[in-house]
DNA sequence: AGAAAAGTTTGAATGAATTCAATTTTGCAG
DNA sequence: CTGCAAAATTGAATTCATTCAAACTTTTCT
């Protein structure tokens, strides 16, 4: 029963071929970075990483995951202290997930990882993915009633229905923006706000309570 | 000059292909379908395949894409009589285009379709599959100003921002469920349905004009 | 008609991901 | 310390999409 003993080595081996796969990626482009060089450079067989990864998708998705909590991580401070203003509140977030979205990962990164999302929701990275996706849904939904709370927003919309219009909103349109290489934050960050807009409107307290 | 003399041949060999795919998707599955097998059943060598279509994925975005060309006609009619109450004429029209996404594409076909519009936005029919997601979101806008034109909706609000929420919404509430083999077309139009009440109330006329 | 050009078809060769049976390493009980 | 079962590693073999140079058809021109 003792299979503790064994779980360090795993977490290790876990770490190295995710690092060799950063190197490659960076160094070669994602799809240029052939199975066998990343095992080489992480001094494994092919067949060593298939104890660890499901297939060459889902170890890209371990990558993608660490990003999101990042994000998650980076919204978080904008959920605790919010601007007064809902539209203003909102863009912080939404631009606070855009912004961190492309530190480490390209586009190209991107479309495949949420191509590998759809195309096999199984795989064991590809539920974890879901998973963060599913709170980022929550964190713009705890922004929304955040908002409420603070009495900066109407209480009698539900929270719940706006967060997630939101978000499922900002998330297809991020995948837009990640499809086209021609459109640049600004572009996203500008739309994205236009459509939020009657929503601010529609969750804004205007003047004083009657 | 004299080209269009090859074209009629051509529309056949595309059908023949097509409908080779078809049979051989239903029979044993997206994944299973070998290319080889595709193009003997449509007594073409593998060679010849890749003259009509880029790679395996074009065609099934092929596919797709006539599917998406009937669901936007369906829609075509919600548009042209919409129901009176907002809620009902935005459920009425997104349920046209849920019920029909399945009548002849399965989950795992929608899945493996999405995701190679995404991962390879470039391919022909990946551009005609953005395209006619394009004319979608542009029909549901147009639901939304008809409403507004009819005098259902309020007309200060900004028809495209509202239209194009909703419909980012309902497409990743598409993908969700797509990916969700345990999801059934009940759940997907009560959940949707909910997430649009608020838009629904924005958008609603109280009462008498004052 | 005959020859050259243009367009199509072909299937064997290529290359990359994935599998798997054999081998090696590891943790543990006696 | 030794033997053993479970776990991990290995890389050659398999599978499949995709390419490409050669063969074949059709069109066009004289």
């Amino acid at each position: 029963m003792t299979v503790g003993l064994r779980e360090r080595p795993k977490a290790d081996m876990n770490r190295r071929i995710l690092q060799a796969q950063a190197w490659l990626f960076h160094e070669v482009g994602c799809d240029a970075a052939r199975l066998e060089d990343i095992a080489a450079r992480a001094e494994v067989s092919v067949g060593t990483f298939y104890n660890y990864f499901e297939n060459k998708g889902d170890l890209l998705l371990a990558t993608v995951a660490m990003e999101v909590e990042e994000v998650l991580a980076a919204g978080e401070t904008v959920v605790a202290r919010p601007p007064m203003d809902v539209a203003r509140a909102l863009s912080r977030l939404i631009a606070t997930y855009f912004d961190h979205s492309l530190l480490y990962l390209s586009k190209e990164m991107w479309r495949i990882a949420m191509a590998l999302s759809i195309s096999q929701p199984a795989t064991p990275f590809s539920r974890r993915y879901t998973v963060l996706d599913g709170l980022l849904r929550d964190q713009v939904c705890a922004l929304v009633a955040q908002m409420q709370r603070l009495g900066h927003a109407r209480a009698e919309v539900d929270a719940r229905a706006v967060g997630e219009l939101l978000f499922n909103n900002l998330n297809l349109m991020f995948v837009e923006f990640v499809k086209d290489d021609g459109m640049g934050l600004e572009m996203l960050n500008a739309a994205v706000a236009r459509q939020n807009a009657p929503i601010a409107e529609l969750l804004r307290k205007t003047g004083v309570k009657s």
